[in-house]
DNA sequence: CTGATTTATTAACTTATGTAAAGAATTTTA
DNA sequence: TAAAATTCTTTACATAAGTTAATAAATCAG
């Protein structure tokens, strides 16, 4: 059995596994035939607090945010944009309730598979093993990223990098302020603050 | 071959291990005859920025913290004791160089390992690709929680969580209180004053 | 044991951020 | 296109945290 270029049902999410690893045809079919679409409407949400995650997302096209709610009070700590996995991948792990929310900011086309999909495909093919080791080494590395500059760098700092890396990647645009100014660790105000204070300099 | 239990050189190593995946003695073997020992002297170095870490160790005693240094001023985001893993692994992972400190606090005995020697037993045995998967999922949801932690509580919030949870296991008198504000992201003199705000309420 | 060093607390002052509310600008949608 | 809704900025004020420096307490080393 050959699977022809042009026959790839999901391109996109094909290439984003070949960057971690390479697939014969019948590893890549034996995911794929798995693979589900789903669009989300801007504003509505994929997850939950509260809710089991048992889904692996991949952003087709679109932007979310993930956040945290208590007391009425949201702080967004991450965004994801096409071409990304979405979802509780911490969920899926210790197979506890999500204390996350992750909400469609832009409409999205997604595509997922079952978390339980993956876990047997690292028990039928070797390949899939290495893929789980890859993609969590790949959440620790950002996270590892993440977690210094929050602690290393003051909010100024940290926006004038978020600018920079967002305005390469060009997504600067498609975020709220509010949300960055979250995702920061500060506030919408403070932000403004910021904005003007570099702005006037 | 068997390994009788009694031989078993690193028993401490060994049980952490299980604790991730079932080894047969030769897997175990494989890994084993590759340990070395190693003392590292209270305040004395394990890792600095700029060098190139090469090594996972494990803490068989003793306890250590892992600080960034940028103008002469130190950032403690983290803090290692015995019976876990120590080491740079995001500069393993990246053959980058580290951006890392990591300092004895206490006189430390620690057993280590090549992170080549992990790699090779990834492709002898695929015990160790499993192992490598779930030792970085763990890694992950660590950071994801603490990463939380950081952006969705005070730091008040996040003093009163810490002493509870280093009460319960007996840590807290082990390491100085500079170090545990800065691991909070403030300053000891800040850290006096929300202790004494909790003391007089 | 004692002097020296390190660490923790306190005080005084400065500064940045949070909060609340109002107004301006932008975006949405009917 | 116009009205409504949302988002962003600005102001005023309160508060918590940073900075510096002095003192107190604890730890270390000879």
């Amino acid at each position: 059995m050959s699977v022809n270029k042009d026959e790839i049902k999901f391109p996109l999410f094909h290439s984003y596994l070949k960057r971690f690893v390479d697939l014969t045809d019948n590893e890549w079919l034996a995911l794929e035939e798995q693979l589900r679409v789903r669009k989300l409407p801007k504003k509505q949400h994929l997850i939950r607090q509260g809710e089991q995650a048992k889904e692996i997302f991949f952003l087709i096209s679109g932007s979310a945010r993930l956040y945290y709610e208590k007391d009425g009070d949201e702080k967004t700590t991450y965004f994801f944009f096409e071409n990304n996995l979405v979802g509780d991948y911490l969920g899926c792990l210790t197979s506890q309730p999500s204390t996350i929310n992750i909400q469609a900011l832009e409409d999205c086309e997604l595509m997922y598979f079952k978390y339980e999909t993956l876990t047997k495909l690292y028990e039928q093919f070797p390949v899939y093993q290495i893929f789980g080791r890859k993609l969590a080494e790949y959440l620790f590395m950002g996270l590892d990223i993440r977690l210094a500059e929050l602690l290393t760098l003051t909010p100024e700092e940290r926006y004038l990098k978020f600018i920079n890396t967002s305005i390469k990647r060009k997504i600067l645009e498609r975020i709220p302020q509010q949300y960055i100014a979250s995702y920061l660790g500060i506030t919408p105000v403070s932000l403004s603050r910021i904005r003007r204070r570099i702005a006037t300099s």
